[in-house]
DNA sequence: TCTGGGGTCCTAGGACCC
DNA sequence: TCTGGGGTCCTAGGACCC
């Protein structure tokens, strides 16, 4: 035994639950194991065929027959997971609800169920914390985790820790995750992806160009469709294509920020922290109608949901015990164009009524003569309620009391201003 | 076969202040 | 009277992620 330990190596563990919703939903209906299920923007109709259990039964119980399958299943919506044999049949996430019943009218439909989706959450990161501290959030299903210095952190690269976090997870909750451990989160992040389901990939600096060299820029966290297809236009198609290009090239094509940033991750270099707390920016919430509404024709009706979300986010706000002072709405319109507008008011609020009357004359600056296929009401600029002076503003340094805002009447149409 | 809901961050122009 | 620059806030849109 050395007494002289030599100094850690950064190692960075990123975690994702495989299939996280479906394997969730598969613990409560074990009957489904095997058969191709996707959970989706379902609505009643497939909340009330699921919530048949026979007297004196379970949830396991139900019987397969009365599972409502994709085929019957109308209307609008998208999918949010999908099991492994149902991706068999080329289903996956996000893909819309009448696409995924023709590749598989035979597959099982289940509605999404957050609440249970956020307790399976808490308990999998609840054994993570336990084990290594540091970790940050990234959604219900996935997190970062600094392993660099704890206990078994670099054995084996962090292999040995990744396991016991792995089996600890599994007794826990009966979920399987997948782990990368890098020297950061850029590879990190793409090395969770390499065994999945249920496997470990440990990454070196070394293997910068081996392992991630080879892979699409599109694994590239931050690299989406767009970017995605500027760099195909200029033969850049693999992260080594990139690493390849000069630095200046990079920036003169894609910007200062993002070129220079470009060339960094292709080189596997990234130095972000692991950020283990973090406060919310904005909340929001939008829905997307069951048909197409229009302003004048659903008046009522387009009222009555307005009223409904700016009330929910309220009491969001509450519940969390924030306020805000940016009221925004946004539309998608019936052709998936969408537009926001947004005022930020010389006082911070929570209450609903406040939050409408604002929201309500963002919408008079907005045009609405096309059918509109959703709208959402956002809070933003938050501050923690409990800092909140008795006026409203901000107790002292704050920007509350800044330049009148802008009132309503700028661009827009007036024609239907007065709807809402 | 039309494509959910909740977020973050960046960009870019204009207003305004120093 | 003209010219200039830095810094911050506000707003709209868009890319991207889970």
């Amino acid at each position: 035994m050395a007494a002289v330990t030599a100094t850690p190596i950064r190692r960075i563990a990123h975690l994702d639950m495989d299939a996280f919703y479906a394997s969730v939903e598969l613990l409560r209906y074990p009957q489904l194991k095997g058969l191709p299920v996707v959970i989706g923007g379902a609505r009643r109709k497939v909340d009330e065929a699921v919530r048949d259990v026979p007297e004196g039964g379970t949830l396991a119980d139900i019987p397969l027959h009365t599972f409502p399958l994709l085929k019957d299943y109308v209307g609008r919506g998208v999918i949010t997971t999908a099991t492994y044999p149902a991706r068999q049949f080329g289903i996956g996430s996000a893909m819309g609800l009448m696409k995924a019943a023709k590749l598989c009218p035979q597959a099982i439909i289940l509605p999404v169920d957050f609440d249970e989706y956020r307790r399976y959450s808490r308990r999998f990161k609840q054994v993570i914390t336990e084990i290594a501290p540091v970790m940050e959030d990234r959604g219900v299903d996935e997190v970062y985790i600094d392993f660099t210095d704890v206990a078994g952190g670099q054995r084996e690269g962090g292999r040995v820790l990744a396991r016991l976090i792995q089996k600890s997870i599994f007794e826990a909750t009966g979920l399987t995750c997948s782990i990368g451990v890098a020297p950061n989160k850029l590879i990190a992040k793409m090395a969770s992806e390499f065994n999945k389901p249920n496997g470990i990939s440990v990454i070196f600096e070394d293997d910068l160009q081996s392992r991630i060299w080879p892979l699409p820029c599109r694994k590239v966290n931050g690299i989406g469709p767009k970017a995605d297809e500027k760099l195909q236009r200029h033969e850049i198609r693999t992260i080594g294509d990139l690493a390849l290009r000069e630095r200046d090239w990079l920036i003169a094509n894609f910007g200062k920020a993002t070129g220079a940033w470009m060339h960094e991750v292709a080189w596997g270099r990234d130095e972000r922290p692991v950020v283990t707390e973090s406060e919310p920016v904005s909340m929001s919430r939008e829905t997307t109608f069951d048909r197409d509404l229009h302003a004048v024709r659903h008046r009522a009706e387009l009222g009555a949901i307005f009223t409904r979300l700016c009330e929910k986010v309220a009491e969001d706000l509450q519940r969390k015990g924030y306020v805000g002072k940016t009221i925004g709405i946004k539309l998608r319109y019936d052709d998936f164009k969408i537009a926001t507008r947004d005022q930020t008011i010389d006082h911070f609020t929570a209450d609903a009524k406040a939050i409408r009357r604002v929201a309500g004359q963002c919408l008079k600056r907005v045009p609405l003569e096309r059918p509109l296929r959703l709208l959402g009401v956002r809070v933003g600029a938050l501050m923690k309620a409990g800092e909140l002076g008795a006026d409203g503003t901000k107790p002292a340094g704050g920007t509350g009391a800044g330049r009148p805002s802008q009132g309503d009447g700028r661009g827009g149409s007036a024609r239907t201003a007065s709807l809402f």
